[in-house]
This record gives C-alpha cells, sequence and structure tokens, in this order.
RNA sequence: GGGCUCGUAGCAUAACCUGGAUAGUGCGUCCGGUUUCGGCCCGGUUGAUGUGGGUUCAAAUCCUACCGAGCUCGCCA
C-alpha cells in the first residue's frame, strides 16, 4: 500500500506530467498539519509562468474527491497541494497488511550485486574504537542494503604482511615467550605486546634491526618463524571471531594481502606500459598529476610491495570472482586520498567498473572529550577494554528482581552491545565521534538501552494481556498518539530505501528512536489492558505491528533484543 | 604551503548530495503534572545555522573569500 502511488494515480488526471514524474516530485511533509503527502507547485508554476501559490490553488478548485478515495482531504496551503488520509480507511487496511507481512519494509529485489568491504584489521595488533565503528556502520549497511532488495556480498580483508607482524613476534619471543598460559584474551594480550614492541623499536636502531632480521626471515619462509605466527595468528583470529559475534558483522569471504604481493608486482608490470609509470631510482612512481592527485609510490625501493599494489590485484580478484556491479571500500577517512589513488589507477588500467567504485571514509572516533586517546592511559581505545567497561557499567544499571545474578552478565553483554552499536550508528559517518560510555549506556534519550527497552515494554504488554489482538476493532484507533505512531510505521518501507540509497545507515538508527520514542508516548498515553476488549483488542494489534517493525530495527541496526532489562 | 572533510543552542546531533512550508531531535536548565502494562511519560520553558560576499522568487543546503578544527600530501599500515 504505496500512498505516493495513489496521489499519483490520483494527480495524473489533472496533470499532463507522466506518472514518474509526479512520484519523485511529492514530499513528506515536515509537519502532520500539512498532510500525509504533498506535491510542491513550483515547478508546473515555472512552466506556466504563474505564481506557485495561484497554481496550487487553481489546481485545488479542479480536484473532485470521490466517495471511495482514501483521501479525506485535499488542501492547498500556499505552494504546496497537500494530501490527508482518511485514517479510519486507511489505518485497518495498512495494519492488516503490515500484520500479514513477517518482512514487512523488505524492498523489491534488485539486480544490482554489491560489494562491501568494511574492515580491514592488521593481525596480531589490538582492535580498536575506530573498528568497532566501521563494524558498527558497516555491518548495518551491509543488513540494509540487503534488507532493501540489493545482493550484497560482505568481505573481511586481513592486512597480515608487514612489519607489524615482525614487531610482534619480536617481542612475544624476547619477552613474553610462554606468558600465554595465564592469559585468557591471547589476542587482545598480543595487541598489547605490539603495542610495546612499536614504542621500544620507535627510537632504537638495534631494536629495529632484530626486527628486520624477523622480517625477512619470514619472508624467506623460515620454519621456526613461520610456525610461531600460526600459533599467534590463532590467538588474534579467535579474538578477533569473538569481535565480529559481538558486533554481528558477518563476511561472505575473507582476503589476505599476503595473498597478492606477487599478483600486484606484476599489475605494476602492466602500469610500466603506460605513461603514468616513470622510474626514480630503480622505484616505479604513479605519477597521477595529469589528474590533479598527488603521485604515488607502486614499491618501496628494496622491490616489497606496497598497499596500493596489494589493493590493485585484490580488486580484479574480485570482480573476477564475484563479478559485482559496484564495489564499496568502508575505511577510515584517513585513507581517502589512498582510494582515490586506487580508483584512478585502475581506471588507466581499464578496470571493468572503475566508474563503479565507492570509497566510504568513516570518521575517527575520539575519546569522551574530543581528544585523541592518549596513549598514557594504556589501551583505552582497544575494543578489549572499551566492551570490559561498557559490561561492566550495564551490569551497573540492571535492578530488575527477575534477572537473578547469574543471569546478570548475560544481559549486561546485550545492553553493552547493543549501546555501543547504536552510539556509533547514529551518527552520519563523515562525523567524528566522542565514544562517551556513560551516555551510550543510559536508559533515556538516543541510545541502543532505550530502544531495546521499548521492545521489552511491547512485548510485556502482549504477554499480560487478556484480550488477544485483533483486527476486528481497527478504526477505534483514532487518538493522536496512536493516529502518530501508525504515521510513523507506515513510512519505515521507505527510510531502508532511503539509508539503503544513500549508503546512510544514521538514517536508520534515527527512525527506530522516533519510533520507539512515539509508541513511548502511546504507551502512557493509551492504556491497552484495562479498557474495553474491543478497544484493547484493537490496540494489542498495533503493538503487535510496532514490535514487528522495531524489532526489524533492532536487528538491522545489530543490536541483540532482550525479553527483559 | 596544496588537497579533502567538518563548523547548527551549554553539550551532542538531524536536515546539506537532490535549494522550498515554522531549522527537527536528545541530554541539560527551569516550572508544573502524572506513578505504572517496569525505570517512563505528559504539558510548558530556555536556546542554534562560524563570518563576509554572490547566485535565486526562495540558501543551513549551491558558488566564493576569510576564520576555526581534523585528516592528508613516495617507501607507514
Amino acid at each position: 500500500m504505496d500512498l505516493k502511488e495513489k496521489v499519483v494515480d490520483f494527480l495524473k488526471e489533472y496533470l499532463s506530467l507522466n506518472k514518474e514524474k509526479i512520484y519523485n516530485s511529492l514530499e513528506i511533509p515536515p509537519d502532520p498539519k500539512f498532510g500525509d503527502i504533498s506535491f510542491p507547485c513550483f515547478e508546473l508554476a515555472k512552466k506556466e509562468k504563474v505564481n506557485p501559490g495561484h497554481y496550487s490553488k487553481h489546481l485545488r478548485e479542479k480536484i473532485v474527491i470521490p466517495d471511495n478515495s482514501i483521501f479525506g482531504r485535499i488542501e492547498s496551503a500556499g505552494p504546496y497541494l497537500n494530501f490527508f488520509v482518511n485514517y479510519t480507511k486507511f489505518i485497518p487496511k495498512l495494519l492488516k497488511e503490515i500484520n500479514k507481512n513477517p518482512a514487512y519494509g523488505r524492498g523489491k529485489a534488485k539486480k544490482q550485486k554489491i560489494l562491501l568491504e568494511y574492515i580491514s584489521p592488521n593481525p596480531l595488533k589490538d582492535l580498536h574504537a575506530g573498528h568497532l565503528r566501521q563494524a558498527a556502520v558497516g555491518g548495518t549497511l551491509a543488513r540494509i542494503l540487503d534488507f532493501a532488495g540489493f545482493s550484497v556480498i560482505p568481505v573481511l580483508y586481513y592486512n597480515d604482511s608487514g612489519t607489524h607482524i615482525a614487531k610482534t613476534l619480536w617481542a612475544y619471543e624476547k619477552f613474553h615467550k610462554g606468558e600465554e598460559k595465564n592469559i585468557s584474551n591471547k589476542g587482545a594480550w598480543l595487541g598489547k605486546i605490539y603495542s610495546e614492541a612499536h614504542k621500544k623499536s620507535k627510537d632504537n636502531k638495534k631494536v629495529q634491526q632484530e626486527i628486520r632480521k624477523i622480517h625477512l626471515a619470514l619472508e624467506n619462509k623460515n620454519k621456526k618463524y613461520i610456525n610461531l605466527k600460526k600459533k599467534l595468528y590463532l590467538w588474534s583470529t579467535q579474538y578477533f571471531e569473538k569481535f565480529y559475534r559481538d558486533v554481528n558483522a558477518k563476511f561472505d569471504k575473507i582476503y589476505y594481502d599476503s595473498d597478492f604481493v606477487d599478483e600486484g608486482k606484476k599489475i605494476v608490470k602492466k602500469l610500466e606500459k603506460t605513461k603514468y609509470l616513470y622510474y626514480e631510482n630503480n622505484t616505479p612512481v604513479l605519477d597521477l598529476t595529469e589528474f590533479n592527485l598527488p603521485k604515488t609510490l607502486l614499491l618501496k625501493s628494496d622491490g616489497t610491495a606496497l598497499y596500493l599494489t596489494k589493493d590493485l590485484a585484490m580488486a580484479f580478484q574480485r570482480i573476477k570472482e564475484f563479478n559485482a556491479d559496484k564495489m564499496v571500500y568502508m575505511t577510515g577517512s584517513e585513507q581517502k586520498l589512498n582510494f582515490q589513488q586506487l580508483f584512478k589507477a585502475l581506471e588507466i588500467l581499464k578496470f571493468k567498473n572503475s566508474e563503479n567504485l565507492f570509497h566510504i571514509p568513516v570518521e575517527l572516533v575520539y575519546d569522551k572529550h574530543g581528544k585523541r586517546f592518549s596513549s598514557r592511559e594504556g589501551n583505552a581505545e582497544a575494543y578489549s577494554k572499551i566492551i570490559e567497561d561498557a559490561r561492566k557499567a550495564a551490569e551497573k544499571r540492571i535492578s530488575n528482581p527477575e534477572i537473578s545474578e547469574k543471569e546478570k552478565p548475560e544481559y549486561a553483554d546485550k545492553i553493552a552491545r547493543g549501546a555501543l552499536l547504536y552510539f556509533m550508528n547514529k551518527v552520519s559517518y563523515k562525523k567524528s565521534i566522542n565514544l562517551d560510555l556513560e551516555k551510550a549506556l543510559s536508559f533515556e534519550g538516543q541510545t541502543g538501552p532505550y530502544l531495546q527497552y521499548s521492545y521489552v515494554r511491547a512485548r510485556k504488554i502482549t504477554k499480560k494481556a487478556k484480550s488477544k489482538p485483533s483486527p476486528k476493532y481497527l478504526t477505534k484507533l483514532d487518538t493522536q498518539a496512536e493516529l502518530n505512531l501508525i504515521r510513523k510505521i507506515y513510512f519505515f518501507p521507505d527510510i531502508v530505501e532511503k539509508a539503503a540509497e544513500s549508503y546512510q545507515p544514521h538514517l536508520l538508527a534515527e527512525y527506530a528512536f522516533d519510533l520507539a520514542s512515539l509508541f513511548s508516548k502511546f504507551y502512557e498515553l493509551c492504556p491497552v489492558s484495562s479498557v474495553a476488549e474491543s478497544l484493547s483488542s484493537a490496540r494489542l494489534y498495533l503493538v503487535q505491528v510496532y514490535i514487528r517493525v522495531i524489532e526489524r530495527c533492532l536487528n538491522l541496526l545489530g543490536i541483540p533484543v532482550v525479553e527483559k532489562m
């Protein structure tokens, strides 16, 4: 039941525009008092060289509303023609339709296939707040795209070649060998070891040399180091996999950049044949100044591969493997230039989809004061620390006697994860975030726990209700609180579509909060069980529909659903 | 110095791509009301588009200059 389509059917009799044009020009008014759908008259008025206000007024005079119309009123207001739905006709139809459809809001299947890479961690290093944000936003985007009807292939990319690996091996061997026996989270522990090695090697040439030796030994497939690397990798990936579960991130395919070193070098050879590559002291340089981009290196002077080298090769592999129409990369915003250069290089190489490459630069995460996480506070930025703190804080807030001490950690975990995911998702990726756990975990305001709580309340109503939900008396739903809630529910598919098309998951996060907020008002003003059975059954029906939509929102946002909290 | 991004009330944010109705929301403040299907909610209050130009019937939105913040500009991932 698409209201816009109904407006189009209505207006096409009166306008000389084609259906599609009318449809696209329709707007949702900023305030319900302007109606449910409005048609702006600016363009048509301009064509006929009349004042838009007059045009709309004149158009209204011509219109006759038939008796069976879903629209109760049509009004001219300034340059707009506003359509008001006849709710007593509309509501029962709409709610029944939603109730029938478990996948309410799912978009029509689209042909476009989108490959989405949204997180690329380095094994043996700890995950940090930035990874959390990307996993939250990227995961949500993947789910929204899928729900909107696109065919989505989420992929994960491990940076498993480079000096950072050698650094960790060095520090482990030298200072921490065997200590792992007493460590439960070995992955996070390795992250600390990496930081230690990084600090120690910074201004120490001797240490740097030792690390280089290990790096070289690895490249030469030295058995001892290869085996050690494998051992540490296992701890690291176990920790990472737990992280993916925490944030509900799923991947269809995992790539390792070490697999693309050789292929990358071959591509450098290909670029040699173009006018964009030249050598400086035996080092290949890609000159993109013609495209207003800075020059960039394709290989290090010692002949080893750089990120760009491997990314080029990987792009070809991915397109070969999945034949995607669009390849989307989500990374930290600091890599913006790198991706411009990558895409341009691919264009030079006549990559099949160079115009369908898309980079989403996600802004950084800072501490709650808006400053960079300081190294003095240890691993404050580390995911392991963030989630641990969040769980502790969540546990303190649980005061429901129905939750036993034994159950508490389980609920605290779900609340903490929901809080973090929502906090990361509610802001546009273009803005930096100040991570404030206290704000994120509040039960009030625009937070994950507020949404979870809203779901709990709705479920509680249905569990405690004496009557049964029924569509028989839906016309009794006529208070403002009920109408506002239904109106919001009606726009859910629109939001899904918009969030997907524009790659902006925060639109859904915002919608979910608005929806929950309207439900709270309904909850307060419209008692369900203490009213006459006919009204009660209608309200229960509405609650049921609400549960369907809010649950879907939570799922899309990756937020765990709880039955009590 | 060049490039990119951001600048909205005390704080945090939406709307900016695709210009249109009174710039929406949360936290906070202050005043009142509710006390339950669970911590909520209701009514009211406070207060914002960095600055200056330009384009337009119309600018938070587009262009431009400046101011401020962040990121980035060949061997780092």
